[in-house]
DNA sequence: TTGAAAGCGCTAACAA
DNA sequence: TTGTTAGCGCTTTCAA
């Protein structure tokens, strides 16, 4: 059995109300049975109980991270930057997968409040429409926006902004005919991706060719279907955006596979810079999340809504992608690049 | 303010204890109260306390992974398996980032404990000497060896039979001077794979050469410095054995800058099978652990420890490696293969 | 400086 | 079938 104040205090010889003041450097304790207490508690091996205090305290100094898949390679980093600033904080974080299943999310979320978690950071799963975390008691910050939804906090990449700059790079590096590739039409990011896409385009002076606008799923294998898609009905492009790496990767594959030369006569550009993006074999061009710092930011944002009682004080904390420019890009000549 | 069972009982007018019956199933509630109770509490909004009932029943349905480094590409299929089976039994899991520090370690367990979890799974930092976990009330499986530790439950895959069946296969391909170049020198698992590429060599009568055989860390700069080092110094092996897929990576883009033919004239095997391994452009032969199922079988272990009162019960589960022959080998000839 | 006692929300004996 | 009550291990008033 584990040892509790009670027996630390039969011990000492003291109430165990004391014992409880001690151990919690609480002060009105004689420093002499401070002393004692401690060291019988050292001596005896007291580990005190969390779930009790957590009852009569009513926080439990745990947080949840709910993604889709931490098995995804954009996941990982984010959760240790979770992680890493929760713990500093002195927090514990469940991690809990959704498969990109609503139901499953819907599952987690009971859960977790029946668990008494102090907040979660979620990242729901795109299709939820139905927004089934709105009757929370629990704070939540948000990973990536929700169409309609402004009542949570939430850490942002600014998705057109980062569309923009893959596209401008894009065009710098003189390529003419540019498709978007890009995932799950109903995906709010995919679209503002699209619109940076567009954006672009049009402040450039290039056409917009519907044709060249192509969804599909957030996996390689759709990259690489609509690229060859693309190649076999005769409207080959010489350059890609894709709406994130893993599709770029597969749009990356196909166009090696029918001989097109990178970056000389077909770039590609991508976007999330997961881990694949940087390693020697690939270099792809691509945009960047800051993905650690997402991580650290939405413990920011939860812990300003758990501790200052702030609740209601939505913010959005919106970071700035970043171009990361590799191998799957030519360079932009220096005379060329367009002035911004 | 939650509402508790208490709050149901005074609206229904029966008794908490009988709410606490009706909620929980148990039988000796009349049907109708039963309904009546769940409809109040559906209507109210009633979300259980997982803590307060944590408390009375002593288990808290909550488990924890503990691991180096969620963004290295060895584990997060790992932390998937264990969390999918977790959650399919009802347990919620704590993901903790030991960063490979010893003494992270040593605060997360004692935390873990605080709280109250019902069992850890644990991937030791390597140079944990010290076994600071020895002294544990909770359940733990060990997702590794430890030298000269036996008394927990561990899951682990056959490192010497994985680096006999990488060395043979090299051996089978026609390679003659196969360097070994490992990660840390006091890994247990990297001993033992080099253990088994030992065992090939002297199997098949090829010399023993130390030369060949050096170790450095378990990432990818390791690997490339030390085939560099074995090029410059006039010792260039014909293949390599990394100890993990990270090294065989370095090892691999090493050998690309230097212009080695791969496969003709080099060979390239790693060790775990990672996702980058697998990527068109990477196409890296090696040996596969099964990390989603290492995960799956480290809760069933877990279980069967929490479950049975069976924690002095200790269980090795030892897997199977397996080789994955992709492109950074040559193809064996059927003729050719060394009979098993 | 210390102790007695209530109570956090719940489960489970024991009685009725 | 239902209610009463003790108690899980802890914190925190209120008194002493």
């Amino acid at each position: 059995m584990q040892v509790t104040i009670k027996d630390i205090a039969k011990k000492t010889g003291v109430s165990y109300a004391t014992v409880s003041r001690a151990l919690n450097g609480r002060s009105g304790v004689k420093e002499d049975t401070r002393e004692l207490i401690l060291e019988v508690a050292r001596k005896m091996g007291y580990q005190p109980n969390a779930i009790a205090r957590g009852l009569v305290l009513k926080h439990t100094h745990t947080l949840a991270l709910v993604i889709p898949d931490i098995t995804n390679p954009f996941f990982p980093e984010i959760a240790r930057g979770v992680e890493d600033a929760a713990s500093l904080l002195g927090y514990s974080v469940f991690l809990c997968n959704t498969n990109w299943e609503a139901n499953k999310e819907k599952l987690y979320l009971k859960t977790l409040q029946e668990k008494r978690v102090d907040g979660i950071i979620l990242h729901p799963s795109h299709d939820v429409q139905d927004n089934h975390f709105l009757d929370f008691q629990v704070p939540v910050v948000l990973l990536n926006k929700i169409p309609n939804v402004v009542e949570y906090s939430s850490i942002e990449v600014d998705n057109v902004m980062g569309g923009f700059i893959a596209t401008k790079h894009l065009i710098e590096a003189g390529y003419k005919k540019i498709a978007f590739i890009g995932g799950s039409e109903n995906s709010p990011s995919n679209a503002e991706r699209k619109e940076g896409y567009k954006l672009a385009l049009r402040k450039y002076k290039l056409p917009i060719d519907e044709s060249l606008i192509l969804s599909g799923k957030f996996n390689s294998e759709s990259g690489y279907h609509n690229l060859k898609k693309l190649i076999y009905s005769g409207n080959t492009p010489d350059a890609v955006f894709g709406g994130n790496d893993v599709i770029a990767l597969g749009v990356l594959h196909c166009a090696q596979e029918h001989g097109l030369r990178i970056p000389e006569d077909f770039g590609i550009i991508g976007f999330d810079d997961i881990p694949y993006a940087s390693l020697p074999q690939i270099q792809l061009t691509t945009i960047e999340q800051p993905k650690y710092q997402m991580g650290r930011h939405a413990i920011e944002l939860l812990m300003r809504a758990i501790k200052e009682e702030k609740a209601d004080e939505v913010k959005r904390i919106i970071l700035e992608p970043k171009l990361k420019a590799r191998k799957t890009t030519r360079e932009v000549p220096n005379n060329k690049a367009i002035k911004y």
